[in-house]
DNA sequence: GTCTATAGGCAGATAGAC
DNA sequence: GTCTATCTGCCTATAGAC
């Protein structure tokens, strides 16, 4: 039975190991998985290191899942996103509007950032950060396919490979922007990216 | 006076603090600044960590010199870019073939994945990270605005925006590719980013 | 220039009391 | 669940001999 802690109503406080996942994301997307350790979450929640590791017992575990509640998180907004716009530039629209609300945050996508530091990860992270970014690229991609085949969008090609382009394109716009405090200029290549999707009219 | 431990010839070993420099930018741009250590570099040239800080007193010492020489060698090579192709869209696949030769070797772009870490370094790095950014879209923007004048290019808005978005998407396709294993689909990318100048012939 | 030796600190992780 | 206390190991960096 789930919730047997929980007393009279929900708003209680955020549980200790949500509060956990939300300072250490904010760490990953803002310095990396490599430039963290459990003494900044625990100064940060004013909690020891031994009850993080009560809820977390290595930070390889805590580092999937990070990463699987990020997906999850993300694979929500874009059902979001299509129920709130049918026309696949709107949807498109609707993907990188996503990444504009991390980069205003200061913050690297989750994603992204373990895909730097790659080969130094775990292999049980390892996966779970391709399996994101397939995830991504598919749904970029059947917005493509559909919005090819509706004459809402235009382009030479596979989705796929456009989807690749597109999705790599948002990533690295986002890497350079925080260097370069620079978040119009993300904006700026996003737009550019999508409209040159338009069908000739 | 320089070069008074060089005997004879110039043709000897490499100099210690280069091959220093040669196995560190290897360890930043597959592992990140945050993913290796002195004892890293040690046993790999075998000789004790004391050595390397006699030649490099700091780590962020050595993160600079790395910058630095990646910095000159890359503006070098867009020198010989320029001395090798006239036209503007050639330049631009040369910019980008430069990129490939990187991604085959498995690794990142040693500023790239600086970027990423940026919220950690020390801020003499921090510079030098966002004045090699500058510097690549400088260039690109350069081999932009020409190739339009001239009309072997075609792209609405400013050299400097299109510039922005075509170094963010090599550098976000680079990130992706290494995860992904896929170096075919960063070429594929890099293609269409590049054709997508091509002027209506 | 390279070595041995070591300082001083922080990392991730565990044992056991409450 | 959270604590104190502690372990072991690695980190960057330095002192001083050769």
């Amino acid at each position: 039975m789930k919730g047997e802690q929980m007393t009279k109503l929900d708003v209680q406080e955020p549980r200790t190991a949500t509060r956990i996942l939300d300072v250490a994301e904010r760490l990953v997307q803002v310095r990396g998985f490599n430039g963290f350790s459990y003494a900044n979450i625990a100064a940060e929640l004013q909690i020891t290191k031994a009850a993080l590791h009560y809820h977390f017992a290595s930070k390889a575990e805590l580092g999937k899942a990070l990463i699987e509640r990020y997906s999850t998180r993300f694979a929500e907004a874009l059902v979001d996103v299509e129920a709130q716009y049918t026309e696949a530039p709107l949807r498109l629209r609707g993907f990188a509007g996503l990444y504009i609300d991390v980069l205003k945050e200061r913050r690297m996508c989750l994603c992204g950032m373990m895909a730097a530091e790659y080969e130094t990860l775990p292999s049980s992270m390892q996966s779970a950060v391709v399996r994101y970014i397939r995830e991504n690229k598919s749904w970029l991609s059947d917005v493509l396919k559909r919005g090819k085949e509706q004459g809402s969008l235009a382009f030479e090609g596979s989705p796929d490979e456009v989807a690749s382009m597109i999705f790599g394109a948002l990533e690295g716009a986002m890497l350079m922007a925080r260097p370069l405090d620079d978040v119009s200029g993300f904006e700026s290549s996003a737009n550019r990216l999508l409209t040159g999707l338009r069908p000739v009219s």
